[in-house]
DNA sequence: CCCTTTCTTGAATATATGTTCAATAAAGGG
DNA sequence: CCCTTTATTGAACATATATTCAAGAAAGGG
C-alpha cells in the first residue's frame, strides 16, 4: 500500500478559509497558504489542484457551513420571524463590534471575482440560489405562522431579506453606527410583516 | 516657457474609469491604462503619481457625478418619494438588462480594497458618507410632502434606502429574476412610507 | 536661434507569485 | 526485507507587473 497523507482535508481547508477571508482571493499569495496551512506547495498542488481548487473548496465548506446554522435555526423552537430578525441582529452586533469589517467572505468572493473567472462565479451563484431556498422556507414558516401575509410571494420577500443582508455586508466596510443598522432591520421587518398598499 | 501636457486629465480619467471598473484594482495592470489611456508609463506617473493616485481620482470622478445626479434629481419637479423609487428602479432595470453586472464601481473598490489600503478605503467612506447625505434630503423632502411620516429619521430611512441600492449591486452579480428585484423596490417603499408598529 | 522647462517615450529593473518537478520519505503487502 | 505506491519537500521556473529613468521632443521667452 501507499503512504497516507499527514493532513486533515478539513482542517487545511478551514485555515485556507481564514486567509482567503481576511485578504480576497488576490492578495492572498500561495505562500500565504503555505504557512497559513502548514502544506508545502507540492502537497497543496497534490491535494487542490491548484489555488483556484482551494478556493472552490473553501467557499464549499462556508456556505455548508451557513446552510447549516439556518437548517438549525429552523428546527429550533421559536417565531420564524423572530428567527429571521435575530439573524439580521447577529450581523448588526458583528458590524458594531467591528467584527465584520471583513464582511462576508461570498460576498466580498462574488465582487471581486465573478467578472474574472466563470468556475468561482458559477459556483458562487449555486449558492446564493440555495441560500435564498433556505430563506424562503423560513419565511414559509413565518406565514404558516401568521407573521407574515401569506398571499405574498414567498421568494420574493426571501429575496427581500437577503438583499439587506448583503446591503449590511456593504455597509460593514464603512463602520456604520448602530441606529442606522437597527434602523434597516426595522425596515425590513416591517417590509415583511405588513401587507402590499 | 515649458511644454504643454498633450492629454485631457479628465478623459483620461474616464477611460481608466471603463478599465477599473471592468476589471476591479487588481487586475488592471498599468499596461491595462497604458493601452486604455494611450498615456505611456512616464507621463502616466507624472501626472498620477501611480497607480492607486490615478484610482482614487477615477473614484473621485466617480462619485462627483452620481451626487451631481442625485442633486439635479432633487431639483427636477415630481415628488420625491417618485425620485426615489425611480432610483432604485434604475438599477432593476440595469439588472434585468444584464448592464448592471459589473455592479457600482465605489461598491466593488470598498469590498476588493477596504482591507488592504487605508487611503482607498477612507476616502470610499467618505464618498458613501456624502452620498448618505444626499438621500438622506431626498427623504426629507419626502417628508415635507407628506409621503414619509416625518417623526422617523431621516438618516437613518436613507440608509436603509443605500443598503438596499447595495444590497442590489451585489444581487447583480447573481443575475436576479425582475420579479425579486421589483419585490425589494417595493419593500423599501413599503418600509419607506408607512409609520413603524 | 539658444536654453530652460516640462512632457513623452519605452526599455530596463526589481520583485512577487502561481506552478512544476526531481529527490526523498513513509506505508504496508508479498 | 524488498518494492510499488503515494506523500512531502523546497528549490527552480516562468511569467507578470508596478515603477523608474535616461534620452529625446515640444514650447516659448530672451
Amino acid at each position: 500500500m501507499a503512504r497516507q497523507a499527514e493532513f486533515d482535508r478539513d482542517i487545511v481547508v478551514t485555515r485556507a478559509t481564514a486567509v482567503f477571508w481576511e485578504r480576497g482571493y488576490g492578495k492572498t499569495s500561495v505562500g500565504d497558504l503555505v504557512t497559513a496551512t502548514g502544506l508545502q506547495p507540492g502537497s497543496l498542488y497534490a491535494a487542490f489542484g491548484n489555488k483556484k481548487g482551494l478556493f472552490l473548496e473553501v467557499i464549499d465548506q462556508y456556505n455548508r457551513g451557513f446552510l447549516a446554522r439556518i437548517g438549525a435555526l429552523r428546527e429550533a423552537p421559536g417565531r420564524s420571524i423572530d428567527k429571521l430578525e435575530g439573524l439580521l441582529q447577529q450581523v448588526v452586533e458583528e458590524a458594531v463590534s467591528g467584527d465584520a469589517e471583513r464582511g462576508c467572505l461570498t460576498v466580498n468572493a462574488l465582487l471581486e471575482m465573478s467578472m474574472h473567472d466563470d468556475d468561482i462565479a458559477e459556483r458562487l451563484r449555486n449558492h446564493n440560489a440555495r441560500l435564498r431556498k433556505a430563506f424562503a422556507w423560513l419565511v414559509k414558516d413565518a406565514q404558516a405562522e401568521g407573521d407574515v401575509e401569506a398571499a405574498r410571494d414567498a421568494n420574493e420577500l426571501a429575496t427581500f431579506v437577503l438583499n439587506n443582508l448583503w446591503g449590511m455586508r456593504v455597509m460593514c466596510k464603512s463602520r456604520p453606527d448602530r441606529a442606522s443598522l437597527d434602523a434597516i432591520v426595522e425596515g425590513v421587518l416591517n417590509g415583511l410583516r405588513r401587507e402590499t398598499v
